[in-house]
DNA sequence: AAAAATACGTACTGGTCGGTATCTTTTGTG
DNA sequence: CACAAAAGATACCGACCAGTACGTATTTTT
């Protein structure tokens, strides 16, 4: 291995992210990613097997990289509340493009059969949901939150997608409005509350 | 227009919605949908212009019929939380294959150009989340809940997706429990609730 | 029942793209 | 500096597929 190799497989990547972003998989060609990593195909074919593990490398490295960022903030101090608001500013404060990989697995998903497609799921799942589910189990555990502890942070995944929308954006001043949106729907919910004078349904008969 | 033509664009709609739902919009091919309806390649494009023209057509004709349904739901009487009860439980109850119609067009959108990328967009939105909305805004008005009417009914619908994964179904021993699910973290965050004292935040010098 | 129009089938084309074979260039090493 | 090994470029192939041209069959109309 050369020392070149690793920039070329390095431009190949974020080539191949940028691209795969914009379109769709099929749509994407390898001709394409080369030249916009100004090599040639001969080169992204002498790095990658074949077009699916270059798109392979490609998400896991995005995803990767996405983790630790996630990971510092689950392992962070503080109330279960205020971590989880420290790992959905990171999340958010990733530009536009950086947080569009979190959802191309969903997208693409469905282009692999599965020894890949699962393998695609854990890395994502590894690199957001478990983060979350690491803060919301401590929740649990402090008598915070309750419910199945996946299910929690899937849902909590969930609404802060929502925020990503450009409707989100065009609704909320900043981002700490976001924020704020986000965790009151989730922990005044999920927490456990004191219920002021029977809150629910009586069966009357 | 023959009385025969109206049969056979139903079977070849028919056919697509199913290859579409199980393949990507590339790999699913015009002559395999031909096939798959019982006729050529030659009658689909007699009937459609094109690809495209034959996948919009599937998808509008599959989320009018959806939300007809919605729509029913929607407009029937009761609180608030009965009601988006009603309409996500007429949700839940459609058959998987049913249900995942909803997710073909985040799947599929950046197949297509503007004119018709939004196009698409608007029918998704007005076959489920504009039918939450009706909703919400009736909540937001009788004090029950509070914030963005279409924010919360894109919110609503994106716990409500968190339901179709497998694990929640592995977790839930029925709809009537992920129902129970949704409803709570949904309202018991949106919500107006009487702050016992002091919940949030005091700045302390 | 002839004519006109619509529905459908068959066969083909033009272009694209993943992948490969092979040649040239660059880089590390003794 | 020689020379092997890796990196990269070029040219090409085979497969596939959207779309078309044109023919035949089946309805409707008159």
């Amino acid at each position: 291995m050369h020392s070149k190799s690793l920039a070329t497989i390095a431009k190949l990547l974020f080539s191949a992210e940028a691209l795969f972003l914009s379109k769709n998989y099929a749509d994407v060609t390898m001709t394409e990613i080369a030249a916009n990593a100004g090599v040639t195909k001969g080169a992204a074919y002498h790095h990658f097997a074949n077009k699916e593990a270059l798109y392979i490398a490609m998400l896991e490295s995005a995803l990767q990289e996405k983790k630790e960022l996630f990971q510092k903030a689950a392992e962070s101090s503080g109330t279960c509340r205020e971590r989880l608001t420290r790992l959905t500013r990171v999340f958010l404060e990733l530009g536009r493009e950086k947080r569009d990989v979190m959802k191309l697995v969903r997208r693409d998903i469905n282009n692999f059969k599965d020894p890949v497609r699962s393998q695609l799921v854990r890395a994502y799942q590894s690199a957001l949901p478990e983060q979350i589910q690491v803060i919301v189990t401590d929740g649990i555990r402090d008598g915070l939150l309750t419910g199945d502890p996946r299910l929690l942070s899937w849902t909590y995944a969930a609404i802060v997608e929502v925020m990503l929308t450009g409707y989100a954006e065009r609704v909320f001043e900043n981002q700490d409005a976001m924020l704020e949106f986000v965790t009151r729907i989730f922990f005044n919910g999920a927490g456990i509350k004191h219920l002021p004078r029977g809150t629910r349904k009586r069966v009357t008969a």
